[in-house]
DNA sequence: AGATTGTAAATTGGATCCAATTTCATTGAC
DNA sequence: GTCAATGAAATTGGATCCAATTTACAATCT
């Protein structure tokens, strides 16, 4: 059992207690996370970023060993994957690291575009110069760096910044999972043919128009932008999957 | 292990074997659904059909008795939903029924005239005279049924028969997501003022501009369906939540 | 009485075990 | 040699058990 003079510094999520006099350095043990939570933390973002070759399989055994728990966690984590697409599961067949046929990827482009020029609009006029400061940061900071592993997510970064403040949750979530299932391939598009530096043109021009708070303007620019992408990404996967 | 003699009537998905000379009404033993799925399933309807109320707390073992199954494909069903915005899970505290804030339904309607609009102008240039029938019939149950239960599932079934011809699957599943979450909610909302009359003709208005082959109207009349029923269902809904 | 503490019951998270299914190498028949 | 049948190994699905945590409630103190 512990002891209850440490147990008084727990907090309790939901239920805020009252300031305490004690001023020390806790850490909130209460909400560290599940293990199963940690696992799908880790494989979603060894699979986003490309680490994990499509159709990889994903063996429950091996997880478990890596993480060094059971499989109960590893299944719970390749469920939800499942679900986010970006794994395939299949009964008594094991799971394996979700592939995007060229039908798919361009469909995820034109449900983006439709999103992220209306998430934009919403955006432009609720925008802080702070959140518009961060976003031309990672413009910059896209231009500037030379590692092609980064570009993609530095382009989110800066996208999703404009897109905070709008305030439509559910919206984003949808973004969210249609950039999970694209980003790793945009990577290797951006870095031929001058990619990066038509993108750092057209997001100076998004940055432009929501500065200057023209909503109706960020949304064309937005949605042109993303099609240009889809177009030249693509091209570039060529007719195959 | 089991008779060669049986093994042969098993049906291996992928791998569709020759047609046997035996004429047997057999089951697909290959292909029955995992206890999760099945749960999955029967929760998932319940919640949808409003049958579970907002905030009902639904303990892994109450259901694993009632499934007489163990409480791991309950965990794994409650997972699912949970992602889908059905149920809420807390960690050491259980799952309850998802409920929805008005401004989160508010915000999932508008994601819904986003999604439909774009969708069915997308289907009508492939709709087909089987779809467009089948959409008249669901049209004509709405119109006629007088069960309250059965309302906002025939309104379902009519609108997504519109949208189906577009194939575009990755959408459809998006607008699966923002049905389930918000149909429970609607059949009260159409009870009240004449509401399934309203819907009636303006559901007739979009059958007939499908038929006409006239996307964008289709599409417009999408739109101002669902901002209608929108803004009749939270005014009903209230201010609360 | 009201707040606080300690304790037991209820509940969930995770580990381990067994069963069901697939996979793959091997065998045998033609 | 090719192809179906066979059986062991690998792998996943599900059941049961234990640990961690929350919750409800009685006991204690002020």
């Amino acid at each position: 059992m512990m002891d209850a003079g440490i147990c008084t510094l727990w907090i309790t999520p939901g239920t805020p207690q009252m300031a305490s006099n004690l001023k020390l350095k806790s850490i909130d043990i209460g909400n560290r996370a599940s293990a199963g939570s940690i696992v799908y933390d880790s494989l979603r973002k060894a699979i986003i970023d490309g680490e994990l070759e499509d159709g990889t399989p994903l063996r429950q055994d091996d997880i478990a060993c890596q993480f060094n728990t059971s499989r109960i966690p590893v299944r719970e984590a390749l469920s939800k994957l499942e679900q986010e697409g970006l794994v395939t599961n299949r009964r008594y067949r094991g799971a394996v690291v979700a592939g995007i046929s060229h039908r798919e990827a361009s469909e995820i482009f034109d449900f983006r575009i439709l999103m992220e020029s209306e998430v934009i609009a919403a955006s432009v006029p609720k925008m802080t110069s702070a959140s518009l400061s961060k976003a031309r940061a990672y413009c910059d900071e896209f231009r500037r760096t030379d590692d092609s592993k980064s570009w993609s997510k530095l382009n989110r970064k800066f996208h999703y910044s404009l897109y905070r403040d709008s305030g439509l949750k559910y919206h984003l979530d949808m973004i969210d999972n249609a950039l999970d299932r694209t980003e790793r391939y945009v990577d290797t598009q951006l870095s031929i043919s001058h990619g990066v530096e038509k993108a750092h043109r057209e997001h100076l021009a998004i940055l432009e128009a929501c500065e200057n708070g023209n909503a109706e303007l960020a949304a064309r620019l937005t949605r042109e932008h993303i099609s240009s992408v889809r177009d030249e990404l693509l091209e570039h996967l060529g007719g195959g999957r």
